[in-house]
RNA sequence: GCCGCUGUAGCUCAGUCUGGUAGAGCACUCGCCUGUUAAGCGAGCGGUCGUCGGUUCGAGCCCGACCGGCGGCGCCA
């Protein structure tokens, strides 16, 4: 039994093999049948005649469905007509089950396929980003190992908010309240007094009811925590990490991105070094990016779009107004009011994937922006209490896994980029 | 929370303006076809037209209410 990938080379024409799988696409005539055959590899185009295999079995195969799963044993030819290139000339099949017709053929709305997920995954389309995203988490994951940084586990279920806006699930939890996590960044801090640089790849949860082609209420939430860096170090790692992942994507799943049409040149394109801007520069500038922006603007989904039309690879956008960002940011000591943060922009009107920076590593000041913030301090005694015992400088970042899937596969929207997408109306398959 | 759109066969849609008893393609079943490429040709099967109420001799179509769904913005990853 053999994959069928490895069927599609010169040195196995001529030979026999056995390969399995699922009915891809089948045709039948009076005397010839063709059976394309799917695994998880491929597809090959099978052929069936009735005068070697006998009535009966040639009316066995003929009837086949799409999505049967069967067996084949054959002789492997080259063939300009078959779809890859192969073909098998079937000398013996047996089949595991033939199902009913198959709920999802041509003609179906975008709907539709969400409702048929679960069956969905198995079109070639599914099963190329289904790798893909699989090379993007092992690459994350690859590249933290490298550096030397740990992978630790935060909890999900929560007692407090992250972020001071974003709502939050409620979780009945033994008589409390309890809330699924937004982020884990607060937790991530705590492990690098023991760790010093640490990572994790979580689920965050947002109860918010958006209805947007970058938003959804459960997400892969890549974040990573590192002590004694500063705002310009924790870039450059991250820009690091994203070239790694683009190199692992270009060089395992080619063939992917092909099937998928995503133009390869132009994610090539963001393994030069990234763009880098002060916020204050952008405004300056955002009227000859065909945005005019006044300082203190925030940047939305359009403003996001149309200036990174005018980008070829990614932007770290840095020194936001204090107003934008959320408490535990770090102010910058040399220019009051601005902040040590940075936000990274995909092309291609992509918009942010990466929100991070400096937190706040001064007790009085952290107290003192939790309680401008109108947040109970009680609740975050344990956040205030790492910049009580041995308090350090640190910064950290949270990437958005399926956000920088639906860029690296270009994409429309987010729901695509990911197998099962929740949002306020969707809890199933 | 705000703005826009939509609901007819298993799926994708037409029919609604101009009211007269339900259509196409795909899927499925049967028949034909010895090289198909989401094959083709012929026949068949398939619908309480989202729900409730109203107008009318007559409503998929007009009016009202309700229910469901989709897209976009805000929020951010």
């Amino acid at each position: 039994m053999q994959e069928i990938s490895t069927v599609l080379t010169p040195d196995i024409e001529g030979k026999v093999v056995e390969i399995r799988g699922w009915v891809y696409r089948i045709r039948t005539g009076s005397k010839i049948c063709f059976v394309i055959l799917r695994d998880a590899s491929n597809i090959i185009q099978c052929v069936g005649k009735l005068d070697e295999l006998g009535k009966e079995k040639f009316d066995m195969l003929s009837s086949l469905t799409i999505e049967s799963s069967m067996e084949i044993t054959g002789s492997v030819n080259r063939d300009e007509r078959a779809v890859t290139g192969y073909e098998l000339k079937i000398s013996a099949f047996s089949i595991y089950q033939r199902n009913d017709s198959f709920p999802v053929s041509k003609d179906i709305s975008e709907e539709f396929e969400l409702d048929q997920r679960h069956l969905w995954l198995r079109s070639r389309e599914f099963n190329a980003k289904l790798k893909i995203r699989a090379t993007i988490f092992h690459a994350f994951r690859e590249f933290f190992d490298h550096e030397g940084y740990y992978e630790v586990q935060p909890p999900l279920m929560v007692s407090t908010a992250t972020e001071g806006g974003s709502t939050l699930f409620k979780v009945p939890f033994f008589g409390e309240e309890a809330f699924l996590s937004q982020s884990s960044q607060f937790y991530l801090e705590t492990f690098i007094f023991s760790l010093e640089n640490v990572y994790t790849i979580s689920p965050s949860f947002r109860a918010e009811k958006s209805r947007t082609w970058r938003h959804v209420t459960e997400y892969w939430h890549a974040e990573g925590e590192v002590a004694w860096a500063g705002n310009e170090k924790m870039m450059e790692i991250e820009e690091k990490m994203i070239h790694h992942i683009i190199r692992a994507v270009l060089k395992k799943n080619k063939e992917e991105l092909t099937t998928l049409g995503r133009n390869i040149a132009a994610l090539e394109e963001s393994l030069k070094p990234f763009h880098r801007m002060k916020y204050s520069e952008l405004i300056e500038k955002s009227a000859s990016y065909g945005m005019p922006l006044k300082y203190g603007d925030d940047l939305g989904a359009d403003e996001e779009r149309q200036i990174m039309s005018n980008f070829d690879r990614p932007l770290f956008l840095t020194h936001f107004p204090e107003e934008l960002k959320t408490f535990y940011h770090r102010p910058d000591p040399d220019n009051p009011g601005l902040i040590l943060c940075h936000d990274l922009l995909a092309p291609e009107g992509y918009g942010e994937i990466i929100g991070g920076g400096e937190r706040i590593w001064n007790y009085g000041e952290l107290e003192g922006r939790i309680e401008k913030s109108g947040l109970k301090k009680e609740d975050y005694y344990w956040y205030l209490d790492l910049r009580k015992y041995g308090s350090i400088p640190h910064s950290g970042f949270g990437l958005g896994m399926d956000r920088l899937a639906m860029w690296i596969m270009h994409l429309g929207n987010i729901k695509d980029a990911m197998p099962y997408p929740r949002t306020i109306r969707r809890l199933k398959p």
